[in-house]
DNA sequence: TTGTATGCGTTATCAC
DNA sequence: GTGATAACGCATACAA
């Protein structure tokens, strides 16, 4: 059988609550009484039942993350970044897929933090923004941190990327490399990143003089599909984009697959770039000019702000990254006539 | 506050116990209290605690899963197999990272079980393997099943691919279209599975009486990089294979990128095929010829496997797929002489 | 500094 | 069929 607090009390000869002074590290407990406890555990293998500590206790040292995305690499940096900052804290995750648009995500949400217990809640895109999630905590007074939220900022603690700033930046990159026709490829709709980026590359344009062409702006859904059907309409057009910028890789991975089928090379035909959301630019050939955005780190940033909250809403933001490469080099002769 | 047994018992005008039984569905309860006592906590809203059940009850209704494994694609598809499973039954799912080669694997296992009172464990690649966890588990009379074991598969429920055949009906198919000289990318020699592909490619080779010739056979490390390596040293022979048959798809995206970057024409020049296990050959150009393994049925199947074990080992075997496409077309006259 | 009594919210035991 | 009452294994408040 398991051992309990009372059988290492019993071994050691305490009451069971200096034992659980000593486990929980309290102080008022002499050496010499530490000492015998400590033995007494090491010599009965005693694991403190996680379960019951929950029930008596205050905190549960359970957190969840509630998420809803279909990229496995964006998943695996958020659970990977939230998990190097439990493990710090001696804290369990709890993994809680969900559906953003479900019409039962608030009971759901409910049902997590009444049968649970957790602490606290972390929310990833696209969940981050569902107001039905938000509510729900807000009901049961549970603490949340949201990742890279779109709307409402000062609602929670939360942290993220400039969005707009980033795609703002890879825009200037590609005028500055000479293009003057820029196609755009929007992200998938219920992410609100989405509309940050376009408006970032349309920012872009403005202050360096370009006019916004709606005609080289082509929905996604950030699926490799959604960014074949684009590139072949943007590369179908009279005068077609001499640069494509893409909301994500899996998108603009379907850019570079069009254009190797119509034998348009790259980048001396056509310059692609992309947000470097799932981490599989670095595979393309050739290697895409990207956004890197730092997932896990954010992640890692906010389960920080969960445990070290005081109540008061903080918003952490962390820097994106430009990584440059050839497939944006300057267009051979493009520009305008 | 949250609403409890003994708030819904009282405005039921019945026992906590009475209660028990209807959230339990046990029988021998009148239609009559049955149906006052779920008024009750519809009207309350009431959320039993799942703590609280725990600790006082025989079963969690929470199984963990353990993994070690860098593609997140693979984390995903399992994840998600068996989340569906868990759903269906009303689980909850601790998510547990670890390091398969870690020394503190046992002792990780055995707080985990401990702790948190689990019903039962899945093992994914490559823990599935690592004999310190099975032991800990063994002697804590946990249930577990693993997924894709690779040795010793009567001792526990396990449910698995054939490698072997896979990739033995690979190289066959690649041998039917007329190669004869085809390079292997072995797969990282954690994983087991990169023992039974190797020796499947071998079998494959021998039954068609070709020769096995090591020079043909690359080490790798399931990453785009080691298969980067492995093409070089192949393409760099004075004779080079006709075909590469990488262990897993990140390593024959290397493969092509190698391809590309020395104007080898695929499928003309060289045929690529690979194991598909993160999903990224669909994305790749020119779409690669592959074997499907049905990762998130595993999943799934192993859930099942767990839920309604009745403590004798029972394997399942589920069906592999080959995806044909042009990139493993006939060569065009690179028959040996 | 140490120990005692009580509660956490549910299930299990055993009466009625 | 139904209901008291005792666990479950720990933390908490309060004494000593």
């Amino acid at each position: 059988m398991r051992a309990t607090i009372k059988d290492v009390s019993a071994a050691a000869g305490v009451s069971t609550k200096t034992v659980s002074r000593v486990l929980n590290g309290e102080r008022y407990v002499s050496e010499a009484l530490r000492l015998r406890v400590e033995m007494a555990v090491a010599q009965l293998d005693f694991q403190p039942s996680a379960v019951a500590r929950i029930l008596a206790g205050k905190r549960s040292n359970q957190i969840a993350l509630i998420y809803d995305n279909h990229s496995p690499h964006y998943i695996h940096q958020i659970q990977t970044g939230i998990w190097e900052r439990c493990l710090e804290q001696g804290v369990r995750l709890l993994a809680q897929p969900s559906d953003a648009g479900s019409p039962n995500l608030a009971r759901e949400v409910g049902e997590l933090i009444d049968q649970t217990r957790v602490d606290g809640v972390i929310l990833s895109s696209p969940v981050t923004d569902a107001s039905a999630a938000l509510e729900a905590l807000d009901k049961l007074g549970a603490p949340y941190v949201r990742i890279s939220p779109g709307t409402d900022h000062g609602r929670s603690s939360s942290v993220s990327m400039d969005d707009a700033k980033a795609a703002d930046d890879m825009t200037s990159h590609l005028i500055a490399l000479g293009h003057r026709r820029i196609g755009f490829i929007f992200g998938h709709p219920n992410h609100t990143a989405s509309d940050l980026r376009h408006f970032g590359y349309r920012r872009a344009l403005d202050r360096a003089g370009l006019s916004y062409e709606p005609k080289y702006v082509r929905p996604g859904l950030f699926d490799f599909a959604s960014g074949e059907a684009a590139a072949d309409t943007l590369l179908d057009l009279p005068v077609p984009p001499t640069a494509i910028f893409a909301s994500n890789d899996d998108m603009a991975a379907g850019v570079l697959t069009v254009a190797h089928r119509r034998g348009i090379a790259i980048p001396q035909d056509l310059s692609v770039a992309g947000f470097d959301d799932t981490a599989l630019a670095s595979q393309l050939w050739p290697p895409l000019t990207t956004v890197r955005q730092p997932t896990r780190q954010l992640a890692y940033a906010a389960a920080s702000l969960l445990f070290d909250g005081d109540g008061v809403p903080v918003h952490r933001r962390l820097p994106h990254e430009l990584v440059l490469r050839s497939s944006t080099a300057a267009p051979r002769s493009r520009s305008e006539a």
